[in-house]
RNA sequence: GCCUGCAUAGCUCAGUUGGUUAGAGCAACGGACUGUUAAUCCGUGUGUCCCUGGUUCGAGUCCAGGUGCGGGCGCCA
């Protein structure tokens, strides 16, 4: 009986540096095996790293285990790490015991070893982080989530973590699935899934300084799009004693070294998708991070749509509001990278915002901002909170909403107020924008939409 | 929610103006061969042509409805 500490060495340990010679345990699960009369060779991946590492058969065990060893068998071998005379490889194993921890039979396995579309994989979310897409697509989903933390930590924000449940029935996001356990209402009142832990995590802003949230949202709209989804992670960070300027410097920072971090932890991963799903995506990801952010506010990005000669299928100009194609050419053809939009006009954003003090051609704006990427469009929406009690209730009335149902959100400005403000990123569509892939379907583990869940 | 496209073998697809036994590549399986690398070569099998109804001598093909999936737009992250 093999003792704890020898569970098994991860494929990413090996290839880092094992010496030559050592014994090692390998586990995994079969991605490729060729077999021939003398010597054979199974490939086996086990989550560690984009690569396999290559494990050599005699003819006596390949003639025992052959059938076993077909693509998606669980394998434990132990063996020598040695020097590999083959040419796609430095080390392998050569195997001495062969186990077959869980067989697998290729001729009714789902997976095939050839390339399989994103679409049909959906239908199989429950084998398809076997493939060589999802295997870097989750790697990199986690080392992204890491970085992400490690940035504010490492900052001194605070992790708040805001309620799931809510009873904010117009956080002005969107619309919310309503929890219905209880008759009475099991909360007393009736209560939903979050839509942004923002006004919750304010509370905390004005106590800690400096704080944010990470955790999962939902959003029942009947979004049919790549980019949405009815539940999904958003970051969303908090900041006391700060304007727009400090958010978008914090959004700036954040999306920059986050980016680099992971790609820097992923190489191989990003390699992947810079050859497989999309090309070049690597060194415009880098490129675009290495370079100060563009930033422009409404109103002139309003003037430049205006100076296009282009059919525009939504109007440009006053009074209309920034579409898909509009994000789309500011970021992908004007500005040739991430940009920043602010000062939106008040009617077009959440009541939340500040009132800017001046009016832009007659037009009331808040200090808002969204930041606008090539291929995906916006992936932050942030703003100034709105501090002044008297500016927030007309904001709020004029929403249609009551004040009165905003009494704890209204006391904190009653009460050692400060300017402050935040931002929401979606990490899905930080993962579309990094990584080059199209659907957020294919970043989420188990993709929510309207009328898929199946796992 | 609006618009639009698609549905044929395990997967990706072709299938002509409606015509008789519906095809290819890959995968799988069998064999040969090879320190192989998405190996290569030879061979083998594979179908509720999404469902229901209609038109027709005859429907994978045309029509209607339904179901499922994708894409564009809106909402937003």
């Amino acid at each position: 009986m093999r003792a704890g500490t020898d569970r098994r060495t991860p494929i990413r340990t090996l290839l880092a540096g094992a010496a030559d010679g050592a014994p090692v345990r390998v586990t995994g699960w079969v991605k490729t095996s060729r077999f021939s009369k003398n010597v054979s060779f199974v490939h086996l991946f086990d989550g560690s790293t984009p690569q396999t590492v290559q494990v050599i058969l005699d003819v006596d065990q390949a003639e025992a285990f052959k059938t076993r060893l077909g693509i998606g068998a669980a394998v434990a071998i132990t063996g020598t790490w040695k020097a590999s005379p083959g040419g796609h490889q430095a080390f392998e194993v050569a195997a001495g015991a062969i186990e077959i921890v869980g067989d697998c039979d290729p001729s009714d396995y789902p997976i095939q070893r050839k390339a399989t579309s994103l679409e049909h994989l959906r239908t199989l979310a429950h084998l398809r982080p076997r493939t060589n897409t999802f295997q870097s697509v989750f790697r990199v989903r986690n080392a992204a989530s890491w970085h992400i933390h490690r940035f504010f930590q490492e900052r001194g924000f605070m992790w708040v973590h805001t309620p799931i449940i809510t009873a904010s029935d117009a956080e002005g996001a969107g619309e919310m699935f309503e929890i219905v356990a209880g008759d009475p209402p099991f909360f007393g009142k009736r209560t939903f899934l979050t839509v942004s832990g923002q006004l919750a995590v304010e509370n905390f802003a004005q106590a800690f300084t400096d704080v944010y949230t990470f955790g999962p949202t939902f959003r029942a709209e009947n979004s049919h799009t790549p980019r949405h989804a009815a539940e999904f992670w958003m970051i969303e960070p908090e900041i006391a004693f700060a304007n727009l300027d400090d958010v978008i410097a914090l959004a700036e920072a954040f999306v920059k070294e986050v980016t680099l971090a992971t790609i820097a932890d992923c190489e191989g991963d990003f390699d992947f998708f810079d050859q497989r799903i999309e090309p070049g995506v690597k060194a415009a990801v880098i490129g675009a991070v290495e370079q100060p952010f563009h930033r422009v506010t409404w109103h002139e990005a309003q003037k430049i749509l205006v100076g296009v000669q282009r059919d525009w299928e939504y109007p440009v100009g006053p009074g209309t509001s920034l579409q898909s194609e509009h994000e789309r050419f500011l970021a992908e053809e004007y500005f040739k990278g991430p940009v920043f939009v602010t000062n939106y006009p008040a009617d077009q954003k959440a009541f939340y915002m500040r009132l800017d003090d001046a009016l832009t051609d007659g037009v009331a704006t808040v200090s808002a901002t969204d930041l606008l990427v090539p291929r995906i469009g916006e992936i932050i929406g942030g703003s100034q909170r709105e501090e002044r009690l008297d500016v927030l209730d007309d904001r709020i009335r004029a929403h249609g909403l009551e004040p009165e149902g905003y009494w704890w959100y209204r006391d904190l400005r009653r009460y050692g107020t400060t300017p402050h403000g935040g931002f929401g990123l979606g990490l899905e569509r930080l993962l579309l924008w990094m990584t080059g892939m199209k659907n957020i379907r294919d970043v989420l583990p188990y993709p929510r939409t309207p009328g898929n869940a199946e796992f």
